[in-house]
DNA sequence: CCTATAAATGACTAACGGTCACATAAATCC
DNA sequence: GGATTTATGTGACCGTTAGTCATTTATAGG
């Protein structure tokens, strides 16, 4: 991911990719490390070896930054579903992905109220664009699985969305250490808590489907 | 809302609780004026006519202010769903309410991602059982009203919480003026985003209910 | 009126995202 | 291969904002 050994400058369009790519890489590992609310821009600099300006060279905000790493799991969710899913094992695939998937649930819980909030109308245009595509791919497979009619697998793929977006949000509170919590509270601060939720929620949203 | 004219300090706990609600209100005001990004601790305190460290003897942090809000703002929901939801109009009171309760959705939208993430244990505790209770207080309506049973209610209201949440998020992005945003993405922009995803959801979750 | 209590103040600090004048690596030219 | 040009990279600096705390003073009680 970083630039050959004795080059310190990125002239090219692919060594600009590779230390876009290592700039990418070190906010992940910097977010498994402090945690998403630990990053800082500094650290993300330090971590990728270089300035603070140079990230500003490859990315016009922090929030940029994180909305590239959800465009990418975002696309990896997609691809592992249309791959993934069959007939019998569409409701598991479609929760299993987005909860097995590095980085996805916290970026999707931060995407609205954290990470769009600071970014240029563009870059927010495109990601719109993507996740619209994204539905609809979903929606594709929902129909060659189910031999639903598109516009009821639209529908479904939609609220799928929607639930999933909230469910994500869960995430955002799942500790690993569950000790300091109240006995009766100890479900919602699981990591297991999405999954629970949006298992029912995938079910009843694919149950209501009908063959064309 | 505010002391008594010639009295500068609160002492009595009536007074500190007036106090309070002007702190509040006048934090209702800022989200009004500025936007939600755009409230400041200086601004609040200002229109509360009120120092900055007054502030810190009312709230231990600015997300605490809003999750008191949103606690707020959270009770007259359930409390109108209750009074006002009938057999004919329950999924129409389920969607209608939260979307036209002042400040509900934005502060939802931001609530696991933005205003939790900063309050201490014993307030989040507090407001992850009261919205516990909410969610039961609504399965019980919707016992009374579909006479559907409860595990069964129990299990629809949490699933509508869950993709009321994933609604609210696009309450975010929601702007009055869509001037400047492409024709195609028009509809992910506008105000009626929430009433138009949650509406298909609502309906879907509702439909999956049987009698007891 | 005097004293004790604690509510209120606001200057100050720390932390962080973002900027920009300047330094210099690397490509290009002769 | 030296000179020139281009634009990448740097990091000290800035503005903003949440939160603190030593100090002030309104109010209650004696």
């Amino acid at each position: 991911m970083a630039l050959p050994e004795n080059r310190k400058r990125a002239r090219s369009d692919d060594e600009k990719e590779a230390r876009r790519g290592a700039i990418l890489q070190a906010t992940r590992v910097m977010i498994e490390a402090k945690g998403f609310e630990g990053i800082t821009m500094n650290a993300i600099a330090q971590e990728a070896a270089v300035s603070k300006g140079t990230l500003y060279l490859y990315a016009a905000s922090k929030e940029e930054l994180l909305l590239a790493l959800f465009v990418d799991a975002m696309e990896q969710v997609v691809a592992r579903i249309e791959a993934e899913a069959t007939a019998d094992t569409l409701a598991d695939v479609l929760v299993q992905v987005p909860a097995t998937t590095p980085l996805f649930l916290p970026l999707l819980a931060r995407l609205f109220a954290v990470i769009e909030k600071n970014v240029a109308d563009e870059p927010l245009f495109e990601n719109k664009r993507k996740m619209r595509d994204m539905g609809m791919r979903v929606a594709s497979v929902i129909v060659r699985l189910t031999g639903a009619p598109l516009d009821q697998a639209r529908a479904a793929s939609m609220t799928l969305m929607l639930a999933m977006r909230g469910a994500a949000q869960s995430d955002v509170l799942a500790r690993r250490d569950l000790t300091g919590i109240p006995e009766d509270l100890h479900p919602m601060f699981t990591k297991e808590n999405f999954v629970t939720g949006y298992s029912v929620a995938v079910r009843m949203i694919l149950a209501g489907l009908t063959r064309s």
